[in-house]
DNA sequence: CGTCTTTGACCTGCGC
DNA sequence: GCGCAGGTCAAAGACG
């Protein structure tokens, strides 16, 4: 299928030049008028659909979080219990009270027995795994898709981060680097990014805590950091074929919106969606030259010369 | 001149 | 206690 055979871009400009073309024409007119507007239904029908579609998918997404936040919760739980009620050869007391080291021993994946002390530990364990929770920094993973050639370390998600450190570690050749946020100076988080040991072309960047402001990108002022490359979950591309939106809901969000417990309405985020959407296509110039052809095609198939 | 990056030194926790 | 590894600090330099 070409632009040209595209229902949403036949714009229905009526730009016929004479009357006795018009009338020739008007038959053909009111047919295509009542296809499009068959058409339209038809659209707006799965439009439809498809919201519903992603309201349950938000859903089911926000259900997930809060499922995989009391099972890491647990986790820790029952690292914490192990080392504080049995001796655990080849640990030594943690300075502090080794609450920290305990979840770093839970993050290493002692996960196997954890639901069932959960289920057997009953209702105050529930709730001090949720104090636990609270008192530990949220951490947050995202992987990145990268070009392989470019080395730097930089993950754009809209924030403003600046650098103090980097270090090779052990398991992975390549550096780590260390980035803490710099819009607002009382603000806990940090990043580390590291290529992946896998795949090179995949920078992972880890994020720990909340940010205690709003994401500086959705200012006006400082609207050039946002994330050109970052991890958008929708982009919009003009094939030869026509148009193409392409939504990937498996990527998680970026840093400053997966960090916010509570879920986007629908609303909301269909409206991000859609702005998203239209900038990506606006700014494409394949799309604007797509439009333009478009456009200049309808004229021709108007003039009296197509029409004969 | 202010901000950011680089990089070696230092600190801290953990395993032996 | 020692060594290792990850994380952080801070001085120096680059950059706009």
């Amino acid at each position: 299928m070409t632009l040209f055979d595209h229902p949403s871009l036949d714009l229905g400009l009526n730009i016929g030049p004479s009357s006795m073309a018009k009338k020739r024409n008007y038959n053909l007119v009111k047919d295509e008028k009542i296809a499009l507007e068959a058409e339209l239904d038809r659209m707006n029908e799965e439009n439809k659909r498809l919201n519903e579609l992603l309201a349950a998918m938000q859903a089911n997404y926000a259900v997930l979080q809060s499922r995989l936040a009391e099972f890491m919760a647990a986790a820790a739980a029952a690292a914490t219990s192990t080392s504080e009620g049995r001796s655990s050869p080849g640990r030594k007391r943690i300075k502090g009270g080794g609450g920290e080291s305990a979840d770093r021993a839970a993050a290493g994946g002692s996960t196997s027995s954890a639901e069932e002390r959960e289920s057997s530990c009953g209702r105050g364990r529930v709730v001090m795994m949720r104090e636990e929770e609270e008192a530990r920094p949220r951490t947050t993973k995202l992987s990145v898709r990268t070009d392989p050639s470019d080395a730097s370390l930089v993950v754009k998600d809209g924030y403003q981060w600046r650098k103090y450190g980097q270090k090779v570690t052990r398991d992975n050749p390549c550096p780590r680097a260390y980035y803490r946020c710099s819009f607002a100076p009382a603000c806990p988080v940090k990043k580390k990014v590291q290529r992946s040991a896998g795949d090179r072309s995949v920078l992972v960047a880890t994020y720990e805590g909340d940010h205690n402001h709003g994401m500086p990108s959705l200012a006006p002022a400082s609207s050039s950091d946002h994330p050109a490359t970052g991890p958008s979950p929708c982009s919009v591309s003009v094939h030869p074929s026509g148009p193409t939106v392409t939504l990937d809901l498996t990527r998680p969000r970026p840093a400053g919106q997966d960090q916010r417990p509570a879920p986007e309405s629908p609303d909301r985020f269909q409206r991000r969606l859609a702005e998203q959407m239209a900038s990506s296509l606006t700014k494409d110039p394949t799309f604007t030259a797509a439009l333009a052809t478009a456009i200049s095609g309808r004229f021709l198939r108007l003039s009296p010369d197509h029409n004969s």
